[in-house]
Order: structure tokens, then C-alpha cells, then sequence
DNA sequence: TACTATAATAGAATTATTCCAAGATAATAA
DNA sequence: TTATTATCTTGGAATAATTCTATTATAGTA
């Protein structure tokens, strides 16, 4: 809390007690939810609180770098408040998500015929996968 | 054409005069299209064709393995007619999708805390660039 | 304390995708 | 070649995710 004001006073991100505990919500929090996770989670304690809200506010994260768009989930889009370059593996079976902490920048080169066209500026890699739970219900 | 009627003839996949329009669009493109993009080309030909058939199609072409969906877009789905093992990089400023032919499949290895809670089946790797026209406009 | 730029809200609008019921037809077998 | 049937196509409705809009409220600043 006194992190969160710290963070985002006097930059022109206005500290609305919704955003707080949009903030309060995603700080920490690895299990990359989608924009109706937060509003379910923000409603129990502003129920008036609208999807406008949650989406303007991820997108105001977002522009300022706070918070990654997902798009590894074909269906719908997850944010994860950790903006460090990582990666990410989804379970096939349930749809959960993980993050991968490791830096596979130095084997991510590109080959010729691409570099001629793209100016690279970045990469994420999308893995596969069962999760344990999911390996225990299918065998 | 001769090779369509080969590839899917007596494989449970009816070839509706739509679905080899389709096929034939999608043999060899290498745009990434979208549903919409689909659909507006088999339009030209058959004016009453219906979203409903572009997305049975592009499903039932998932299903047998022979089309990808590819993810590297928030914004919508594109596919992906070449099924083989490859990369994308997509242009931020216009969008525009490419391929990325290069097996990075030794280099991909995950953490221990990775592995141990997921068993790994795949893996896609999404580049981000700025396409050659994209340069030249901001220049 | 007042001011103002910014944010919150409800609900409509938009966009992508899926579903549905009815009629049509490709593939198969007779 | 024809009849049969499982599968497909179609238009439109339904759903789901996201964005937009107008209005009201309020955080941050002066």
C-alpha cells in the first residue's frame, strides 16, 4: 500500500481507491488473470465497480510498463504484473498459466532472411504443456 | 487442386465447392489471414458464403493437423496454412506477420521448477520487430 | 478550499466467434 | 446411376470480450 502510492504519486496516474485494489490485487499475484478475474475479484469490495474501470486501468499499467498483455491463451487475454522479460507455459488440459524465469536471448537469433525484413525488438516464447494435476486426472 | 482432391478424398472431410475455394486460398499463403480475411475472399467468388462455414472449415482443418492458429496478435486470430514446426515475428507497426523458419528446439530447455510442475509438449516463440515499409515511414 | 484534469459508472456499441435450425449436397453404397 | 445419409452451408441469433460514450464524481494541485 504505501509502495503502491510511492510508485505511482505525482505521475499523473491518479490513485483511485478501485485502482488501489486493482493494484492491492496484482501485486504479486502470478496467476495471471484475465480482465474478468480482476473485476470479479474488485466487485467484492466496489460492487458498482465496471469492466470500463479494469480495462482502463490495465491499459494505463500497461502504457506505462507495469503490466505485460498475455496472448498465449488463444481465448482470452492475461495480464501479468510482472513486466521483466519472461516467458510462459499454459497447461492444455486446464488452461493454467505459468511463468518461465530464464534467458534464452543468447539462442534467439534470427535467420538472415528475416533480419533482412524485421528490425527485431523482441521475443516471448509460448510453452506447452500438461500440469501436474492435470497428468493425475487423465491417468 | 488435383492435390486437394488427393490430400482430403475418402479422409471424412466433404470437399464442398467453399471448403476447396478455402483451401485453395490458404495453399501456400503465407499472409497469416484472419476469419475475416478468409471470408471476404470466398466471398468474391460465392457471395453467400457465411462466417460459419470459414470457421467449420478453419476447425476441422486444426482438428486433422493441416492449419495452426497462431496467438502473436492480441487483437484477433490469424492461420496459419503451413503446419510444420516454425516461428512468427510480427511487424508492431503495421502488423504484418512472418514466418520463422529455425529450430531453436535445442536451446529451449526449461527450469527444474518449470518441469517439475509441467510435463512440456510444445513450444511457439513470438518475435516482435518493424518491418522494412514501417522503418521507412518513420524515417 | 476551490479548481480542473482525470477517473468511475452504466449501458450501449463493436468485434470476434460460436451456435442453431432448416434446407442442401458430397460421398457412398446399392 | 440413383438413393441414402451423414455432413455441410446458410442466415441470423447468441455469446463473449472489449471499447466507447455521456454523465457524474473525485484525486491531486494550487
Amino acid at each position: 500500500m504505501e509502495r503502491i502510492v510511492r510508485k505511482y504519486r505525482g505521475k499523473g496516474f491518479k490513485l483511485t481507491p478501485q485502482r488501489i485494489a486493482i493494484l492491492k490485487f496484482l501485486e504479486g499475484n502470478t496467476n495471471h488473470p484475465t480482465a474478468d478475474d480482476i473485476y470479479t475479484e474488485i466487485k467484492k469490495k466496489y460492487p458498482t465497480v465496471s469492466f470500463a474501470t479494469v480495462y482502463n486501468t490495465v491499459q494505463a499499467l500497461r502504457d506505462r510498463g507495469e503490466l505485460l498483455e498475455i496472448t498465449i491463451d488463444p481465448e482470452r487475454k492475461h495480464f501479468d504484473p510482472n513486466p521483466s522479460a519472461h516467458h510462459h507455459i499454459m497447461c492444455t488440459g486446464c488452461g493454467k498459466i505459468g511463468d518461465v524465469f530464464f534467458d534464452y536471448s543468447e539462442s534467439l537469433g534470427l535467420p538472415e532472411e528475416v533480419t533482412r525484413e524485421f528490425a527485431v525488438t523482441g521475443n516471448h516464447i509460448d510453452f506447452y504443456g500438461v500440469c501436474t494435476r492435470c497428468r493425475a486426472k487423465t491417468s
